[in-house]
Order: C-alpha cells, then structure tokens, then sequence
RNA sequence: GGAGAAAUGGCAGAGCGGUCGAAUGCGGCAGUCUUGAAAACUGUUGAGGGUCACACCUCCGGGGGUUCGAAUCCCUCUUUCUCCGCCA
C-alpha cells in the first residue's frame, strides 16, 4: 500500500463532527464511533509527534554539540558526550514505531468513511428511492414483432455472444461487421463532441498499480470488482477515470492550469461477482466494455456549476441521439462511496420496457483529491484540495443496445443521423 | 532478458560524513527604471507537520542499515539513461 500522509481530512472532521454525522444518516452510514476513534488516534498522533519532536531536537543538538567539540580538538568530552545519545536514540525509535502504528491505525479508520452527501441528495435505502430529475424524448411505439437487442444482434449478425463466451467466457461479447463500425461510429462521436466542448483527448495505460486504485478510492472498497493481474501485482481498470484522475496524483497545481478538463475512450473490466439472472443479458452486463469518460479538476467553488454542466452536455448527446432517457439524483443509499452528488442517466430501453443506466456523472468534492494530495495553489498562495468530478459520455454497450431496439424497423435498424458521417452507413439490415 | 551509469528544489546542476533544506544558473513573484513593454538592477521564491505567532520536527527516488551525526558510506527495491539481445 501506498504511504499517502495523514489525510487533511481530520481537521474538517473534527470541525464538522455534528453535521457530517448528520449527513451520514443520509447513506445509513453511522459515523459516530468511528469519528470518535478518528479524533481520539489523531491527538494521540500530535501528542505523539511532540514527544518525538522534542527528543530528536534534544538529540540533533547534542550531535552538533560533539561534531564541535572534535574539531576543536576535545574528543574527551566528545566522547563523554556521546554516551547521552544512547537513551534519546532508544526512545526515539521506540515512539517512531509508535507514531506509525498510530498512523497507519488513523489511515485504516479514515479509509472507512464515505464521501460526505451533498444537501441535495435525498434520504433513501437503495435505487427505489432516487429522485427522477429530468426526462426527455420520445419512447417509440414499437411493432409487436419487436426484438429486444440480443436478438437483433443476432438477426443482423453484429454482436456475437457465443463466440465470446468461447474465446474467453461470458460478458465479452464480439462485436462484427456493421456492430463493430457502428460502435467505432459512437466512440467517435462522443469523443468529438467532448472535444468541442473543451475536453483535452487523451489516451492512458489499461493497467494500473495499487496506489492509483486507493487514489480514486477503488481499493480498498471495492477490491473484488477489479480484475488483478497477479505476476505484476497491476489491476485493470473498471473505468479511465482511475488512469485519468491519478495523472494529477501528489500535483500541486496552479489556479491557471485549473479547470483541467480530460476525456479518454478505454475498454473497462468489471469482475460483477455475483450478478446473474435475465436481467445482465446481452449488453446490459458486461465484464468488458467501452466508455468514454470526463474527467474535470477544478477550483471548490467551482465544481457544482461543472457538475450541472456536465449534465447539460450528456443531455445534448442524447437529444441528438434523439434517444429516450431520464436523469436521476441518487439517494443516500444508492450514492457511490466516493461521491458527494451523483446524477445518473438512463436510457430507455423498448423492447425490454426498462431503464438501463448509461452515464453517472458525480461530484467527488475533495473526497479523492485528499487521498490523491491534488492540490492547487491560489492568487492568495493559499494551498487547498481541488474538487475533482467525472462522469459518463457515454458507455458504449447500453447506448448501443437503446439504438438497437428503439431505431428497429420492419426494413432494419436505422442509424441516427448524427452518427451516419461516423459509421458510413444509414442502416443495419 | 544481459552489461554498465544515474536518481538532489518548477527546470538545469553543484555538493560525496558535521550549522546543507541544500551553492550557482534559468524560470516564477515583487520592486526600481520606463508613457507602456523589453533589457538592466534589487529583493524574494520547495513541501509537510506543529504553533495564536515563533520555536521545533520531517523530507535530497522508496524502504532498511552503519554512525553521536547521512544528500553524502553500505544493503535492497523502483525508475531513468547508454550499450547488447529480442520484438509490435
């Protein structure tokens, strides 16, 4: 594990106790013994701190003290000297160890509490309780020969399921002719578009290393739903956000460089352990997908304008996509560990008549930029913790599966007109 | 994969056992000069902890060791560069 310092954190602990306690309860979270431990480690830490500090000062003087007295010639004294240090070394090391003891003991509860919610966020135990925000666009009437997208992938011969399965087991579907150009069309599309609206394109390793898991807060949490690589102890990625945020991991920043806007396309590699059934077929569940992401850095006064303008920017990829969908705040219970207000997107699916979410846009507060230590240096030089916030734009697989079923045809699936100039074709048939 | 060399502040680059948190140059910031700018000159300029503020402590790639004392010596890991091999 990384040895990130004692988070910043503890201080807004320790002022905020009440309220983010408080806030907590939103995400059924009971923070209040483990603040208490956080709070009692932390002066053990400073007190602990002090004592050393004291000692070693003792000791640096009294080693200037004999470098002194050999130079002049007096190594009696000197050597008299010397003797005294033997003790302050004894106790040095012995509250050093202490002192990471008690760090790494505060790091392991810290690692424990989520992200505080925003005041928005609504109360609630699981998805049922998400506040529908915003809809928008037309839910075709499909004709009764309707095939929800599974099915079309097979007809037209675009998305082979089986064939995945045998290459390398279930969830990595192969996608094949018209399939494959079309979701090159999307990646395109999206990435241009994100492009447009003052994102900087990048492209970032597939594999990370332990610490950049910790930085964006997959590790610890969420350990299983990482493929490891074993021999060199790296992980896939589940989404870019992770390479992209911890480009910035231990920066300083400054004010100018901010905001820092990143879009990246990468395949994400998601273990799902324990999700099976009817409900993960075809493209709605996958263990390898594509996703374009956004990524934004930004100053904390900024970040909740970002995070509107964030959505109003995956709103207009799928008007014109002219593709049915709704925009959900999340609840406490169904709100990410690391986030402080999410709002997901889902699209609707017409030949399944579901939702499938295709984009999660959130604000992470100072939240991971703490454990990252992304700082930024104000017109004032007053340091601070940056806001970092991410989202969607899109994921591939479900965007395809909504085209699918709700542009199908008697005639074949038709393109949307935005994507045409990408995909070089106007239908599937 | 083999053989060598190296890792120091935003960058470049000294220091190789004792007031070294670190010379010097560039860059940055502030000021003087100027109608304004450039040039020149002067000053200032790493990070974290701690404190009301000082004091004080820690950090010269990471970890460990030797020593009263380590940027400097030893071990180890990582990374980079050069040469060789292999290769998209």
């Amino acid at each position: 594990m990384q040895s990130t310092s004692i988070m910043l954190e503890v201080k807004h602990i320790r002022a905020n106790q009440k309220e983010y306690v408080q806030a907590l309860k939103k995400r059924n979270f009971e923070a209040d013994s483990v603040f208490e431990a956080i709070l009692n480690l932390d002066e053990r830490r400073r007190s602990t701190q002090k004592k050393l500090d004291e000692i070693l000062f003792e000791s640096n003087s009294l080693s200037k003290e004999i470098g002194m007295l050999f130079k002049s010639g007096e190594a009696e004294k000197a050597n008299a000297a010397k003797v005294k240090t033997a003790g302050l070394k004894e106790d040095s090391k012995r509250l050093g160890e202490e002192m990471g003891d008690v760090a790494t003991e505060l790091q392991a509860l810290l690692y424990q509490v989520p992200n505080i919610p925003h005041p928005s966020v609504p109360a609630g135990k699981s998805e049922e309780d998400n506040e529908e925000i915003f809809s928008e666009g037309e839910i075709p009437i499909l004709s009764k020969s309707a095939l929800p997208h599974w099915e079309l992938a097979k007809k037209y011969d675009i998305i082979d399921f089986e064939l995945g399965n045998k290459i390398t087991g279930a969830g990595f579907p192969v996608y094949k002719g018209k399939g494959a150009r079309l979701q090159r069309a999307l990646i395109s599309y999206f990435l241009d578009k994100n492009t447009e609206a003052g994102y900087n394109e990048v492209q970032v390793p597939l594999l990370v290393n332990e610490a950049s898991g910790y930085g964006t807060g997959q590790l610890p949490d969420k350990e299983g739903q990482m493929y490891h690589v074993g021999n060199d102890d790296l992980y896939l990625i589940p989404t870019s956000e992770v390479p992209l945020t911890n480009i910035y991991r231990d920066d300083l920043l400054n004010f100018k460089d901010l905001p820092i806007q990143l879009t990246a396309y990468t395949p994400c590699f998601r273990r799902e352990a324990g999700s099976y059934g009817a409900h993960v077929r075809g493209l709605n569940r996958l263990h390898q997908f594509d996703k374009v992401e956004l990524v934004n850095l930004v100053k904390p006064d900024d970040s909740y304008q970002v995070l509107d303008a964030m959505v109003e920017h995956i709103k207009t990829i799928l008007r014109e996509l002219k593709l049915p969908y709704r925009i959900l705040r999340l609840c406490g219970g169904d709100l990410g560990f690391t986030s402080a207000l999410t709002f997901d997107f889902e699209l609707f699916s017409t030949a399944q008549d579901r939702w499938l979410e295709i984009s999660s846009v959130s604000n992470f507060e100072t939240f991971q930029a703490n454990r990252l230590k992304i700082r930024y240096k104000d017109v004032d030089n007053k340091k601070a913790l940056i806001h970092t916030l991410n989202g969607s734009s899109l994921a591939l697989p479900r965007v395809l599966a909504g085209i699918l079923e709700n542009y199908q045809t008697d005639e074949g699936i038709v393109i949307p007109e935005v994507l045409r100039p990408y995909a070089g074709f106007d239908k599937i048939s």
